[in-house]
Order: structure tokens, then sequence, then C-alpha cells
DNA sequence: GCGCGGCTACCTACTAGAAGGTAGACTGCG
DNA sequence: CGCAGTCTACCTTCTAGTAGGTAGCCGCGC
């Protein structure tokens, strides 16, 4: 959203495109030399390694998924509210392709076979959510708007996992929304009739 | 299980293997050559491009499930036992890591850069999955055994999912178990009280 | 029973291109 | 000047894929 983005953060989101599309080893410096007219060099000016590149683009995405939560807490207190803004949210990321995939879910895909530095990122994504939409439902349970089954820890843990099954199932079916498809129910389930 | 794994088989185990760690780009011929003792050339004289190859392993994997259910079925009549037994198989696959991710679901995460012929049967392998939990869902609800609070094909695709999203899980968390509490008490949710 | 054609499965050696990455020079700006 | 940013030109390694050849086997005709 920045009035002129630096050839950095044109590199970054060109990178993330690219990395939602095809995964780690689908897309190459030339690639993104190409769309953003540069050469390969250039890059490596601007990240020593892919591998920095990479670990650079997902920390960055999720400490801006970590203040979007904060900021959102800040707007919304109402833990089933909080809950449909974050599947909102995704499910507006859905019709453009560039940001249709969650880039550390796709990287936790690939897990087994990246470089050490970024997989501690993807994991670190994970607990983060994990550990956020358990104190959300655990507040809603304690509130009595929101109706658990299981345990908050377990709910967080289905709830992160659906939202996750979705985005791959949007992309099977090639079909924005399959995402809403499932998630909207999942959601209406846990509110208190 | 055979005897005498042939070379094409053995190249198919062995990419099958790659692909679940590290994606359709993620490894090479001279990696499958390098595991099973064999050239570069060589695995061109069974499998004429990687596309093949991969499109080959695909629709094997595919039919193999296909397979699998239909002789499950002939087993297990209950609905939610053949659920329990769906969900169980993959919590077996979940503790080797050459089949700890199904090979469908990591490569619909890659289906924007994969050759056509490939997200073809990758896309089949969802309908037909999706399709076969709706009708055994809509089977429990029919004879009470399964308790829905939506249609079946939400359900099921929402179930289907849910799997999805604890492979994933599993794998960011490099804990096993974490595929089995997810899913467990979503088994026990559909079970009539 | 022997030789021959054709087949399968593999080999060595090679190619063109792409991969990530490096060295060093140029340019424009404060 | 000093430096950030970019370039050209290059390197090494890996990539999928090709060309051509060899060894063994199977079946057929004689």
């Amino acid at each position: 959203m920045n009035i002129a983005p630096t050839t950095s953060e044109k590199i970054l989101q060109c990178a993330q495109a690219l990395l939602v599309a095809g995964g780690y080893n689908g897309f190459s410096y030339a690639d993104i030399g190409k769309v953003i007219g540069i050469r390969n060099a250039s890059i490596h000016h601007h990240f020593a390694s892919k591998a920095v590149l990479v670990q650079t683009l997902v920390r960055q995405y999720r400490e801006a998924a970590q203040d979007g939560v904060a900021a959102m807490e800040r707007n919304i207190t109402d833990p089933l509210a909080q809950l449909r803004a974050y599947a909102g949210y995704w499910e507006s990321c859905m019709t453009q392709p560039e940001s249709a995939f969650c880039v550390c879910a796709m990287l936790a895909a690939e897990l087994p076979m990246l470089p050490q530095e970024i997989a501690m990122e993807v994991k670190a994504h994970f607990r983060f959510f994990a550990l956020w939409l358990e104190s959300v439902l655990e507040r809603g349970q304690r509130q009595g708007s929101l109706r658990l089954t299981d345990a908050p820890r377990v709910e967080a843990e289905r709830f992160l996992a659906t939202i996750h099954g979705a985005m791959l199932s949007a992309r099977a079916y090639d079909d924005p929304k399959m995402f809403g498809v499932i998630v909207h129910p999942m959601l209406e389930r846990l509110a208190v009739a």
C-alpha cells in the first residue's frame, strides 16, 4: 500500500506471490528478476541468499499477522466476532491468486526439506495462531458466547487445521467459494444458538 | 509388499517418498537415482519425463486409494466405523516420514504451477473422497448413527479439509500425535451420544 | 541345438539451459 | 568523496532430457 515501494519491498512482495503459487522450490531469483525488471545479481545485493530472502519474508509475514491480530483485538472484543473477522480476512484473500494461500501453510507442507532457519519461523507462526485461537475460544466459553464440545486447546487446533484444509480444498476445486462453504458452518456451530 | 519389486516400482515408490517430503520441485531424477542405485538416463527409460512419472504415480496412488476404500466398505458397513477406519489409516501413516502426508494434498498446494495432466489427477482425487465421505455421512444420518449439524456435502468437505489440515499441523509441530489430537474429537462429535 | 532378430534394461557420455551465487565495474546522489 | 544500487560477465552445480551403445534373454527358423 506504499506510494513508492522500495526495490527490496518489491522483491519480497513478488517472492511471496511466487511462493504462494508454487512453494519454496517453485520459484527462482530469475523469476523474481523477470517480474520486477531487475538482474539476478541485484537481488543478491538485497538478500544474500534465497534462504535469507525467504526467512526475511516469513518473519515479516509473521510479524504483520501478529500486528493484524493485535489491531483486530483492539477493534473487536467479542470472541465470535474475532473468529469471524479472522475467517473473513482469509475469505477475502481467496479471490486474489497471489494471496489465496497462507505462506506458512505452504511452507509447512515442505518443512522436511526447508532450511532450518525458515522452518523455525514457520513453526512459530503455527504456535502463535494456535495459542491465540485457544485464548479466544476459552474466553468465549467463559463468557458463554461460544459453545465448545472439546477443550479450548483441541478446538483451537481443529479450527486452524480446518482453515488450512479449506484453503487447500479451494485450490483443489479451483473455487474460492469452497473456503466459505467449509468455514462458515464451522463458525455457526461455535455460536451459542 | 512385493517379494521383488521391479525397477519401475522402485522408482515410483522412491519418487513418492521424495514427493511427500518436498513437493514436485523438491526432488530430481538424480535424487531417485542415488537412492535406488541407477543412472539418470535409466529412469528416462521407464518414464519419458518427470511429468509422466508423477502423473503415473498419482494415478496409481489414486486407484490404490479407491481400491482401499472399496475393500474397506466390504469389511466394514457401519458409517462411523468406516470414518474411524479412514482416519485410523492416516493416523498409522503419520509415524513413517515417507507416508506422513497425502501425495494429493501436497500436490494440491502446488496446483497453480503443476503440469495440467497432473493437476487433473489431483483434482479427481479430491472429488472422489469428497463424494465418498458425503455418501458415508448421508447414510449415517439416515440410519441415525451419525449426528450431522450441516448438509452431508458440507460436512464431507469440512471432514476432508480437517484431515488435510491435521496432516499439516502434525508436520508443523513435528508431532505425529497432533493428527489424532485433532481428528479423534471430530469423530466423537459425529457419533450419536 | 544353434544362430539370429528383436526386445528389455541398463549403461556412459553428452547437451542446453537453469539454478544459486560471485567479482568487479559503473552511475548517480548526498 | 563515499556509498547504495545496479549492471555485465562470469562460475559451479544441478536440471531434465538425448544419443548411442551393450549385455542378456526369449522365441523362431533351420
